[in-house]
DNA sequence: GCACTATATGCGCATAAGCACATAAGGTCA
DNA sequence: TGACCTTATGTGCTTATGCGCATATAGTGC
């Protein structure tokens, strides 16, 4: 593998890298959500949810609908999810460091 | 999910989002490699390479043991395969998408 | 047109990440 | 011990991210 296909790769696990889009994208298994609905959802602010469906929909993970007024957002690749069972897999594997990780921020 | 299991999964994302990570997992899927043997197969400083080698560990991806002089590194969680080839599937189905992104940078 | 709802974006600021360079720390062997 | 090899870390700097706030853009319906 090369820098170039690394840095595409990184470009895309980038995206996911961030505890709000974590939970978007955990949010969007569920089906079709509109930018108020992921808003109700999580405690962030409605311009900052906005921006972090740009990132995703920028690297390919979710993609958008309009309806009337609304923007529907939805899951593009479904294989995401493995990504995030694998957060969890490791977390599981190294429950000693996640702690010690835990505590220093 | 809630927002602190957000954020343990966005910090091992995080970990493995960066291109040189991305070649470093990538190359001790080949079995283990000490800080040398990465440093010669890509074209990065020895200062970084220890520096990424030291977030990947402390995200509890990779081990490292010592031999001699020389500290070898192995990967602890065979799953981060599976997310950086998710990282892949996104890439292959959104080639367009992909390309608009490779150009703006 | 106007008022209203929903979503996206511009801007300034604070903080985090990454880098190159120098150097420290850990280990080997004559 | 001293010369040498390997890996880690301190430092200063530049750039990238993320945030809140205000505001623009887009659509609906009176």
């Amino acid at each position: 593998m090369n820098y170039s296909q690394a840095m595409i790769r990184s470009e895309i696990l980038k995206a996911l890298a961030h505890p709000a889009r974590v939970l978007i994208v955990h949010a969007l298994t569920g089906g079709d959500r509109c930018v108020r609905e992921l808003n109700a959802l999580m405690n962030i602010d409605q311009s900052n949810i906005s921006r972090h469906l740009a990132v995703l929909k920028r690297a390919g993970i979710i993609a958008d609908r309009r309806d009337g007024m609304r923007v529907f957002y939805h899951l593009k690749a479904p294989c995401i999810l493995k990504a995030l069972k694998c957060a969890v897999e490791v977390m599981k594997n190294d429950a000693s460091s996640r702690n010690i990780l835990l505590q220093e921020r």
